[in-house]
DNA sequence: CTTGGAGTTCGATAGTTGTATAACTGTTGT
DNA sequence: ACAACAGTTATACAACTATCGAACTCCAAG
């Protein structure tokens, strides 16, 4: 049988760790969710209505998503949009499990 | 016919929270990395070889890899063999995607 | 221009954690 | 019983990090 081609290349080591570490905290896994949950972009001010933390905290989380680059940030106006980036959790969890499950 | 154990059993949201933890950081992934390549059970001292850390600090990531259930320890004499469960690994990245992929 | 809202940056703090050493328990072989 | 080895537990410490308030920048509407 012929030799799988990955469909996605595979995630940088630092990379994968970045992501490792932003998946690790809950809040920031949250906000993931919430953020992967919209449809369209979504305004980091809409995330501050649903958690009760400060924006200055929201601020930083985003921050770490997008190091990650989990999350896609787009300024537009006066407003941060971010958008989730399927196709690199997606990625990691392909190389996850190609680490540990794959022997 | 008998109830089968699901392949994929569903993970509570703090056993996420600790698996997620778990793979946070990059020397415990490696750890993970080295007992799911062995086809069999790895001993503690076998891990200890290839990482230059203490046996206390390796004694100290597995207790939390068993915590968040990605290894399965059983004590043999005076030997700890870990054995990598691969359901858990797939079933936290299929509850990942679930979160935050599946819009 | 002024006011207010959206987000960033800074400094500080409190809590978490990866790591080591040392003392300990338990097992195996002599 | 003794010694050597496998792993645990306790304690301590340094590094990291989630969080906040405050001061800041940038943008839009009056």
């Amino acid at each position: 049988m012929t030799t799988r081609i990955p469909r996605r290349p595979a995630l940088s080591a630092k990379q994968f760790d970045l992501i490792a570490k932003a998946l690790a905290d809950p809040r920031r896994m949250a906000l993931l969710e919430v953020i992967g949950s919209k449809a369209e972009s979504c305004p980091c001010h809409v995330l501050r209505e649903q958690f009760p933390v400060s924006k200055a905290t929201i601020s930083h989380h985003i921050k770490e998503l997008s190091r990650a680059g989990l999350v896609e940030p787009r300024r537009e106006g006066q407003f941060l949009n971010c958008e989730l980036r399927r196709e690199v959790l997606e990625a990691y969890t392909a190389e996850l499990l190609r680490r540990a499950g794959g022997k």
